[in-house]
DNA sequence: CTACTGGTTCGACGTGTGTCAACATAGACG
DNA sequence: CGTCTATGTTGACACACGTCGAACCAGTAG
């Protein structure tokens, strides 16, 4: 698993709209196993803190020694950032001694775009 | 755990917006352990096909015997549907024989602007 | 080269979670 | 009343997950 197969072309430039609105319709099997890995990776409250630090840090982006100090050990925050990067959520990039995690904007769109209802129910 | 207290005022109807856009600025331990509670809710696959069941289902609600074809057993749909029910993200009511679900705008809708991306990056 | 700092991987432990079969409850029907 | 259908609850199990310490890699600086 040397690569990330989480979510379809997270590198592409395409968005990827892994499925329609929740309320659309009655989601498939595998859609639903989709969707459900991008919101299990924010479902950590120490995750969601990581990510929230990079996401809201200058730039979009972060040095993990910026956002280590959530409350557990450094093992742990790179356990989760790992996650986060398997999800498709986040990027990183070694630039020197340290190394950069980033936000993939598409995907944090595309799962606003599940939660969203239709104005017409 | 009679009664469900994951969300600040389910019942209300000030939409309850627990937490700031996750890049707006980094999360505290408190806010991340109220949003991470939404989307471990949705973290998985069963409970997302039967929230989308519920959601897309005419009139924004659905009785149990609808939606319980996703592959598990009866009690499981029935685990689920509580747990969804304790995130704060679907009511149940019960009429007659059978008891009917439906979803909570409000949370999702705070769900949504949580992932929402400031314009200007 | 060695020493040091920043991050990741490994191995192990305890807890949480999804699942089911069996039982219990709520209402409808006769 | 008893019985039947529709849901919820309980108990038990296997597996996944979060966490840590220790060992390990990557770069930098003397």
């Amino acid at each position: 698993m040397s690569n990330a197969k989480a979510l379809p072309e997270a590198g592409g430039q395409g968005v990827a709209p892994c499925c329609p609105p929740l309320a659309e319709r009655p989601m498939t099997a595998e859609e639903a196993e989709t969707a459900a890995r991008m919101f299990k990776a924010l479902g950590d409250p120490v995750r969601l803190r990581l990510f929230s630090a990079v996401a809201s840090h200058e730039g979009g982006e972060a040095c993990v020694c910026d956002i280590s100090d959530v409350g557990v050990s450094q093992p742990t925050v790179s356990h989760h950032l790992k996650k986060l990067k398997e999800a498709g959520l986040l990027t990183s990039e070694r630039r020197g001694t340290w190394v950069y995690y980033r936000v993939e904007p598409s995907v944090l769109a595309a799962m606003g775009r599940l939660l969203a209802l239709p104005s017409a129910v």
